[in-house]
DNA sequence: GTTTGGCACTCCCCCACCACAAGTGCCACC
DNA sequence: GGTGGCACTTGTGGTGGGGGAGTGCCAAAC
């Protein structure tokens, strides 16, 4: 068993220099333009059987007998275990988001933005999610008439986000009955989860069936036609910046894939929620994302959660090509998840 | 000069056979597959005569000397007006249609849905718009105090598009106050068109900014908050299917520039609006896209505007390579934007 | 013992070359 | 006007060799 973890300084420096020469040049790099720009003046002859030790330790591959080394999944572990923590974000990049997200109060626009000036830093998409989960705090809801049988609902959540539906209803209810209904929602259940709100609404609906009531009857109206869905998932999931990959990614089928599967939103939503979903407020960074979803070989996800008491409340990541800058990355995406966090903690 | 337009029978039957094979196999077409997949059993000889006579009309052009012919953008004109108006959506298509769209009301779900399915239908990308353009009318508004110097606004238009939007302001008002506000708005500009409407607010607060009144100071605050923009575009302007785009384009350079370019959406809400804004219903095809937009050569447009009372309120089209499957999707176009205009005056 | 230079070997990449297929234009003939 | 024939053009695909970059290993040097 090679003894991998067991790497002297040399071969870290050597590695380092490698992962970063491959991410810059994308070619396979041998041992002699190695040597050339290793300060250090070591020799061909010596870094090759230091690459060879770093084969046999799995950091590096060779695509054929005669070319020069890769870095492995586990090299780019390495590497970004290492830098991880070490730079700041730059003023020009500060200067770039700030300038992008300055302003803006109403969540989904943040999203919005958040996810283009992402793609616009990195070398990849731009993903920011805004969570429409079962642990919404419900803040208020509204209803107006739209006409007959028909009416706009507008639930707001205590994260700030704004869910307006238009419903069909199966009898016609006035404006005064919306109006009795939604003062009785929000009177008894402010605060209250959106999934719990519906569950008792849904008993004490029940419970009065056999009495008529007005304001009832209003209640089991809206409750049947969904105007208290909270799960309009795709309108806060934003993903901007797949030109990026075009230019990164060889293979032409594994493109359409790609592109395909980052337009299912709620992919994209689930791939993060699997890999933040954690109290954790650093950023992280998984490598070897193709083990969840196939068509994503040789990508990785940057992202970070933000947290309101505790709790995830959204996310926002990077999702690039495994050769990126990933110190400028990460320190975006540190960066913008604490404006994120906030702007959170801000509307809570 | 040549005799554009003046082609006989014989040269149109050719023309529309090179065409549609082209279409299907992508390759410029020669004179001995054209004679033998042709029925009348003309031979190689006089087809090439034919096509001789096409390339000085201006409906064909050949790559280089010893090449098939390839149609150019008149040809694939003349072809969408012989065929337009020909078929009708077939069943499955229908189907398809049918249960994506279903039980939508809610205006951008719906937009939403038709992107989708349009991408699914063509081999191009799926527009769908709803115009939230100066001329849209409101119905009423709605604003919550969110804490602190904070508003939600919800502005309701006629067609039933919903803008909300969280504001800042630059002092607090309690709720009493919004509610007064809006009922001023609602009372005073129901019907109004929302840029008449802010005009007009803004010149009553300039009259009455003499003598204080805590409606119009109310007012005021709103009106500089921003708090009744009707331009939120990019809510309302749904793009999908760009992966359609990745098999088709043969141009790296090219596909980036275009998936930069629909990244963009009001750029494509632009387009469309310069081609499709006429009181005509019918599905129109825009060949030679280019003119407006270089990175779009070799693509079409194909689209259709929905109209309330003669004005129009939305768009839908696909945008496509110009080797795309015309009488399908024209059908479908057809058929989705009656779908479209139907559930607009449902609304109105 | 580590580092280095040397050397034979492997493999990919590029390019020149050639044959071939598909297509054209034109001309003579029906 | 349609057709067959023929010489010419041009992209394509396959082959083969030269060159470059890199490797592994060994023996010598430090």
């Amino acid at each position: 068993m090679p003894n991998v973890g067991q790497i002297g300084l040399r071969e870290r420096e050597i590695l380092t220099a490698i992962i970063e020469t491959y991410i810059s040049t994308g070619e396979p790099v041998g041992s002699r333009t190695l040597s050339r720009q290793n300060k250090d003046g070591l020799s061909p002859a010596t870094i090759r059987n230091v690459m060879a030790d770093l084969v046999d330790a799995g950091f590096l591959d060779q695509p054929h007998t005669s070319a020069g080394r890769v870095p492995t999944a586990q090299a780019y572990r390495y590497y970004v275990d290492q830098i991880s923590g070490k730079a700041v974000v730059s003023p020009a990049d500060q200067d770039l988001i700030a300038g992008t997200l300055q302003g803006t109060v109403d969540i989904q626009e943040f999203l919005q933005r958040t996810s283009h000036v992402l793609s616009l830093l990195s070398s990849g998409v731009g993903v920011a999610i805004a969570n429409t989960g079962p642990r919404n705090a419900l803040d208020h809801v509204y209803f107006s008439r739209q006409g007959d049988k028909k009416v706009l609902a507008v639930v707001v959540t205590r994260s700030g986000v704004v869910h307006d539906r238009m419903m069909r209803l199966e009898e016609d209810l006035n404006q005064t009955d919306l109006d009795t209904a939604a003062n009785y929602i929000n009177d008894n259940f402010r605060g209250w989860t959106i999934s719990n709100l519906k569950a008792e609404l849904g008993r004490r609906i029940e419970q009065e069936r056999s009495e008529y009531d007005r304001l009832m009857n209003s209640l089991e109206e809206l409750y049947k036609s969904g105007a208290l869905a909270a799960d309009e998932p795709a309108r806060n999931i934003f993903v901007e910046g797949v030109s990026n990959l075009v230019a990164k990614e060889e293979d032409r089928e594994h493109l359409r894939d790609l592109l395909r599967t980052l337009e299912e939103k709620e992919r994209v939503a689930e791939l993060l929620a699997a890999y933040l979903d954690t109290r954790q407020e650093a950023v992280r960074v998984v490598i070897g994302l193709e083990e969840a979803v196939p068509e994503m070989r040789n990508f990785v996800l940057i992202g970070a959660p933000a947290h309101v008491g505790g709790e995830m409340r959204g996310s926002l990541a990077v999702i690039g090509p495994t050769r990126m800058d990933y110190q400028h990355t990460i320190t975006a995406v540190s960066y913008i998840a604490q404006l994120f966090d906030k702007l959170l903690n801000e509307n809570a």
